[in-house]
DNA sequence: CTATATGCGATTTTT
DNA sequence: TCGCATATAG
């Protein structure tokens, strides 16, 4: 071996290299090729991919020519801090790791102008539609198609989504509508969604890794720099990478096709945005000759639990005969446990968990609440609150979604970008200052039929007759108070005090604190607000001279932010199966395993069962030493109504029966 | 234009 | 049951 690196210490990579076994080790020490590793639950995949990372980096390979794309920021952060104990942070800084959108989000802030984009001291500064942002601008444009009532803006939404995961481009989608005349109107709505996301400088999630393919496919100098950059591309989560981040990956690793993939087919559950398990089933047929490892060793739970898994994967169609074994103790038979009512099934949970807590020695931290859909939570949340046991529920609304600050962040984005036209809408009257629906509309007509932006309607309001003069005078004072906040920008003043200075100056902070004396969550609203200038001081710090308008692109794909000071270390989390995906807890209840509620009502067909059983697999194999699975005979309606009867999940008797106790509590 | 009241519909999963 | 949208009065 030759030097290293600087910050290597090749000793420990050598270790950790004697610590895999022996088709871990195969895929750690591979770095050329095509290589496709089947990695199981439990199997290791981290450690692997970060020893190899490790490894490469110990035989010359820069960091900074590895492209590693994750489906998760944990993922991401995991991994770099794992790496960075092995190589040093220097070396895993460079490292190009993070998840597909956020490494789209670095290729695009160098190059979408070369797409139309907006580019600003060398840096192309579009903001990021989240849901919300899209959401609000769809309706906008059905109400201007006269189809709102129609469809529901979430069929746009869903189909828009969907035609970029595939790259369908808006002429693509208009030419090719099967003659249905939903289709059709779906195809017009995408394309004047464009349009104004265009003309906003605005990209929603699916535009990140679209225009990246675009850029590659269209522009040959970018193309030749992105590609002579990475010679090693690799994906984690290889099971549910979706058409178009298939085809960045593709067109990345063209020159030097060395692709290293990660995944496990009986873990892709992400369908419905657009994951495709036959890009991982496909991938011998891809990028033949190729070389495939089987990791099929877990490490993570006793064999019941690994044999829970198995029997009741094993009614779908098996990928790659992979077998999972575990090198674990045999463990405890799994609990079936039939209950009443969802409440008696929450107090059950309750209670075992207070008592194993109690009597046998286990942490709030060792258990996890698995459910299939985000309402299931609540029960658990009121009976857990009455029993005293500390809980966090993973996921449900971000920090970033929250109202209070979308509206901080929505003018500081118009503040840099004045075309941004879902953040100008959301704040245009917000605090009230006497700019009415009436108005806004009249704005928002002025600004379709010219095809501007609100901003721009905005500053010749003098030429929209229909609204009066009270409200133009309003609309101009708003739009010299941006004027000023942007001036006082320059000053250096520094960015958190700055953010602090907009949120006064635009009445955000007199607004809530006036709510907050009459709001029952209106405390923590201003607790929310303090809390994101304690984040941008923070952010600031880190990276000194870093404008604010990077720090909003990178703050649009956050979404498990957790508040700081927040003691979530020792508590009972609770979260969806989607959610769970990765982690694991010595002790999981799998709850609410009832037909129709798990499977879903929505899945029948027999791919869509397919899937619903993978998330099955899933949830079972996230525990190390002991698997809970309940379902109660009856829960209330979703409307409240009355209750109604359920039957067991047909996933249970799925699992072999030897393995399995039942008890019922009713 | 703004603040409050009342009714109605919704619930899968998320970067 | 809860949040959201529309209706209504100020």
């Amino acid at each position: 071996m030759k030097a290293a690196a600087e910050g290597i210490n090749i000793f420990q990579v050598a270790g950790m290299l004697a610590e895999l076994n022996k088709e871990q080790r195969e895929a750690a020490t591979t770095i050329n090729g095509r290589i496709l590793v089947i990695a199981g639950a439990g199997s290791g995949k981290t450690k692997t991919l970060t020893t190899r990372i490790a490894n490469m980096i110990a035989n010359q390979v820069k960091p900074y020519n590895i492209f590693c794309a994750t489906f998760t920021n944990k993922a991401a952060r995991e991994m770099k801090e794992r790496l960075s104990k092995i190589i040093g942070e220097d070396n895993t800084d460079k490292v190009w790791m993070g998840t597909f959108h956020s490494l789209c989000v670095r290729i695009l802030r160098k190059h979408a102008h070369l797409l139309g984009y907006e580019q600003k001291e060398n840096r192309c500064n579009f903001v990021i539609y989240d849901s919300y942002d899209v959401l609000k601008l769809i309706e906008r444009i059905y109400k201007t198609m006269n189809i709102d009532g129609k469809y529901k803006p979430g069929l746009a939404m869903n189909y828009i989504d969907n035609a970029k995961n595939n790259l369908w481009t808006t002429e693509y989608c208009l030419y090719n509508n099967a003659d249905s005349e939903t289709q059709e109107a779906m195809a017009r709505v995408y394309h004047r969604y464009q349009e104004i996301m265009k003309e906003s400088n605005a990209m929603d999630f699916g535009d990140l890794i679209m225009n990246v393919v675009t850029i590659l496919e269209e522009h040959p100098e970018a193309a030749d720099y992105w590609q002579s950059k990475f010679h090693y591309v690799m994906s984690d989560e290889y099971q549910d990478t979706n058409p178009a981040q298939f085809a960045l990956l593709c067109k990345l690793a063209e020159p030097h096709m060395n692709i290293f993939a990660v995944g496990d087919p009986d873990q892709s559950i992400y369908r419905f945005r657009g994951s495709d398990i036959n890009i991982i089933m496909d991938f011998e047929r891809h990028f033949s000759p190729c070389e495939i490892i089987k990791l099929e060793e877990n490490y993570r739970s006793t064999n019941v639990v690994v044999q829970a898994g198995n029997s009741l994967i094993s009614n779908n169609p098996a990928p790659y005969d992979k077998v999972l074994r575990s090198n674990k103790e045999e463990g405890d038979k799994i609990e079936i446990i039939e209950l009443a009512t969802e409440f008696t099934e929450a107090a059950y949970v309750a209670s075992k968990i207070k008592h194993m807590v109690l009597a046998e020695n286990y942490n709030w931290s060792d258990f996890a609440i698995l459910y299939r859909a985000g309402f299931q939570s609540m029960p658990f949340e009121q009976l857990f609150v009455h029993n005293f046991i500390p809980f966090k529920v993973i996921g449900g609304t971000s920090f970033f979604e929250r109202e209070e600050i979308k509206d901080a962040s929505s003018y500081l984005r118009i503040i840099f970008n004045r075309r941004d036209d879902a953040a100008m809408l959301r704040v245009l009257n917000k605090p009230t200052r006497g700019i009415g629906k009436t108005s806004q509309d009249a704005v928002e007509d002025y600004a379709n039929n010219h095809s501007i932006s609100i901003y721009k309607a905005l500053k010749s309001v003098d030429n929209i007759d229909s609204i009066k003069k009270s409200a133009a005078g309003k609309i101009k004072s708003f739009l010299s108070t941006l004027n000023h906040l942007e001036e006082k920008s320059q000053s250096n003043m520094g960015l958190s005090k700055y953010v602090r200075y907009v949120l006064e100056q635009t009445g955000i902070f007199i607004m809530y604190r006036k709510r907050a004396e009459k709001e029952k969550d209106g405390h923590e609203r201003l607790e929310n607000l303090e809390e994101f200038i304690n984040l941008i001081d923070h952010y600031e710090k880190k990276n000194p001279n870093k404008p604010l308008d990077e720090f909003l692109q990178e703050m649009s794909l956050i979404t498990d932010y957790q508040k700081d000071g927040e003691d979530t270390t020792n508590v009972v989390k609770m979260m969806t199966m989607h959610g769970s995906k990765g982690l694991e807890f010595p002790v999981v209840f799998n709850v609410g395993w009832n037909e129709k509620i798990f499977p879903s009502w929505r899945s029948s067909s027999e791919v869509e069962l397919e899937e619903e059983r993978r998330l099955a697999y899933v949830g079972i194999t996230r525990a190390e030493e002991k698997l809970f699975i309940s379902y109660s005979n009856q829960r209330s309606r979703p409307d409240g109504k009355g209750i109604q009867s359920y039957d067991a999940s047909r996933f249970i008797d799925e699992i072999s029966e030897d393995i399995r106790t039942k008890s019922e509590i009713l």
